[in-house]
DNA sequence: TCTGGGGTCCTTTTGCCC
DNA sequence: TCTGGGGCAAAAGGACCC
C-alpha cells in the first residue's frame, strides 16, 4: 500500500516503495544448487563451493557467494572454475535433491496464489492480484514468502516485486541475495534507463555488441533509439521488444501452465568420439529417454530431430515430421538413426549428439490411424512394459540389450537412474 | 577460456503449390 | 513451355535463458 514517501531507486532491501499496482512478484532462490548442497553439508558453510559436473567438460552449475568473489559463476567452465578459486571445494549435483526443495518453494508459492508461472527449478513468477484480502499487499506477500521458504527449506532467496514480469525480474536480480525489491509504478523508468543494456531479457552477448556497435550502452540509450534503427540492426521482432521493454513497456502476463513444445536429451562424450556404433548407440538411448519421457507425461510428437555438435563446436540439426505422432521410442530412433545416416559423415569426430521430438500434443487428443503402424503397437506395448517394470525396479531395469553394456567407449554408462 | 543440458523464440532458406 | 512470384510449411541455424 502506498506508504506517501517516495524514495529513489535506493539499495537492495531499500526504503519501502509505493507496491499499489505492483501484482507481480518475480522470486528467484539465491545460488539453489549450492544452497541446496550445502544443507547436507553444513560443515561446507562459509566456505567457496561450486555444483558440477565432475568430467573434465563440465560447466559450473551454480556457486556460493563465497567463491563467485573469485569471478566464479554458473556456466563457467570447470577447468577456469578451479584456476579462478582452487580453494573451492567441488560437489557433483543431486538432482533429487533440487527437485525436492523446489517443489517445497513451489508449493509456498501456490499457497499464496494458483497464478504460479514457473520458469525452472529456482525461479518463478506469480500474479498475487488476488490474494490481496487475504495476506495484504504485494511487499507483505513477499516478505512472508521469503520467511516461508527459508523456515520451510532452509535456504534464502529474492523477491522482485513490481507491475510487470520483466520489472519484476530485474528487481529480483537487482536485490540479490536475500533481498526485495518494489518498484513503483512511477518509478519503472527511472529504475530501467541507468541499467547496462545487458541486462534486459534478450539481450545476450552477441546482441550486446551489435548495440555497442550503434553507440548504445544503456537501456535509456534504446529508449531514445529510433525504432527503425533497432529494427534494421536487430530485426522486426527484436528490436519491437527491445524498445518496448526499454519503456518498461511487457504485456506478457503470468500463466500458470505452458505446454510443452518439445522434449528432448542430449549428451556430451567425456571425450570425442568418431566410432559410429557409439553414435547409434547414443542415439538409441536418448531415444529411449525421450520417448519414455512423452510416454511419462501422456504426450505424443511428431517432428523428430537431431543434434550433431563436432569436435570444433559447430553445431547442426536435421528434423523430420512423421504422418503420425509418436511416442515409441523405437520409432524415434528410426528416425533419429536415418538423419544421422543421411549426414554421411565417415569419421567425423563428434562431440555431442542430441534428440528432440517437436509439434507436441496430449496423446489422448492426437490423431490416431488404425491402418498404420501395427509394427509400432507392437513395439509400444512393450515399451509400456518396460515402463511398468522401471516404476516398480527402479529406471534402467530393462533397456535394449544394446545398452546393457557400460564397458563401451565414451559417454555417461547407462545406469545412472535419476 | 574452451564451452552442459534442458528448453524457447526468431530469422532465413528451401521446397512445394498455384 | 518457361518464368515469376505469392503464400505456406517445414527445415535449419542461431541467440538466448536458467
Amino acid at each position: 500500500m502506498s506508504r506517501g514517501n517516495v524514495p529513489p531507486i535506493g539499495p537492495p532491501t531499500g526504503p519501502p516503495g509505493d507496491d499499489s499496482g505492483c501484482t507481480v512478484l518475480h522470486v528467484d532462490m539465491d545460488a539453489f544448487y549450492a544452497s541446496v548442497s550445502l544443507l547436507t553439508r553444513p560443515e561446507l558453510r562459509g566456505r567457496p563451493v561450486i555444483v558440477g559436473g565432475g568430467g573434465t567438460r563440465g560447466v559450473v552449475l551454480s556457486a556460493t557467494y563465497e567463491a563467485r568473489v573469485h569471478g566464479v559463476h554458473s556456466a563457467m567452465p570447470m577447468m577456469r572454475a578451479r584456476r579462478l578459486c582452487p580453494q573451492a571445494v567441488v560437489v557433483a549435483p543431486d538432482h533429487e535433491a533440487y527437485s525436492r526443495a523446489s517443489h517445497g518453494v513451489m508449493e509456498v508459492f501456490r499457497s499464496v496464489t494458483p497464478l504460479v508461472e514457473p520458469i525452472s527449478l529456482d525461479e518463478a513468477f506469480l500474479d498475487v492480484r488476488g490474494a490481496a484480502r487475504r495476506m495484504g499487499g504485494p511487499r507483505q506477500i513477499g516478505e512472508w514468502i521469503r520467511a516461508t521458504v527459508e523456515d520451510e527449506q532452509g535456504i534464502t532467496c529474492s523477491v522482485g516485486v513490481a507491475t510487470t514480469k520483466f520489472v519484476a525480474k530485474l528487481a529480483s536480480a537487482r536485490c540479490k541475495p536475500d533481498g526485495l525489491l518494489v518498484v513503483p509504478a512511477g518509478e519503472v523508468v527511472a529504475f530501467l534507463h541507468p541499467l547496462p543494456v545487458g541486462a534486459l531479457w534478450g539481450v545476450g552477448e552477441k546482441t550486446e555488441s551489435v548495440l555497442r556497435g550503434l553507440g548504445l550502452h544503456t537501456v535509456g540509450d534504446i529508449a531514445h533509439t529510433p525504432l527503425s534503427t533497432l529494427e534494421r540492426a536487430l530485426g522486426p521482432a527484436s528490436g519491437r521488444h527491445l524498445a518496448a521493454l526499454a519503456w518498461g513497456r511487457d504485456e506478457r502476463v503470468v500463466v500458470a501452465h505452458e505446454p510443452d513444445k518439445s522434449i528432448g536429451a542430449e549428451n556430451t562424450f567425456g571425450t570425442d568420439v568418431d566410432d559410429p556404433a557409439v553414435v547409434h548407440r547414443e542415439l538409441l538411448r536418448l531415444s529411449e529417454r525421450t520417448a519414455a519421457r512423452l510416454r511419462a507425461s501422456g504426450q505424443v510428437g511428431r517432428t523428430v530431430s537431431i543434434k550433431v555438435r563436432f569436435a570444433d563446436f559447430t553445431t547442426i540439426t536435421r528434423a523430420r515430421t512423421l504422418p503420425e505422432s509418436t511416442d515409441v521410442g523405437r520409432v524415434v530412433y528410426d528416425t533419429a538413426l536415418g538423419l544421422y545416416a543421411a549426414l554421411g559423415l565417415e569419421r567425423a569426430r563428434i562431440r555431442l549428439v542430441g534428440v528432440r521430438v517437436e509439434g507436441i500434443s496430449d496423446a489422448g487428443s492426437a490423431p490416431h490411424q488404425l491402418a498404420l503402424g501395427e509394427r509400432e503397437h507392437g513395439w509400444r506395448d512393450a515399451e509400456q512394459a518396460v515402463d511398468r517394470a522401471s516404476r516398480r525396479f527402479g529406471a534402467g531395469a530393462v533397456r535394449p540389450a544394446t545398452l546393457v553394456d557400460p564397458s563401451g567407449t565414451g559417454g555417461n554408462p547407462p545406469t545412472r537412474a535419476q
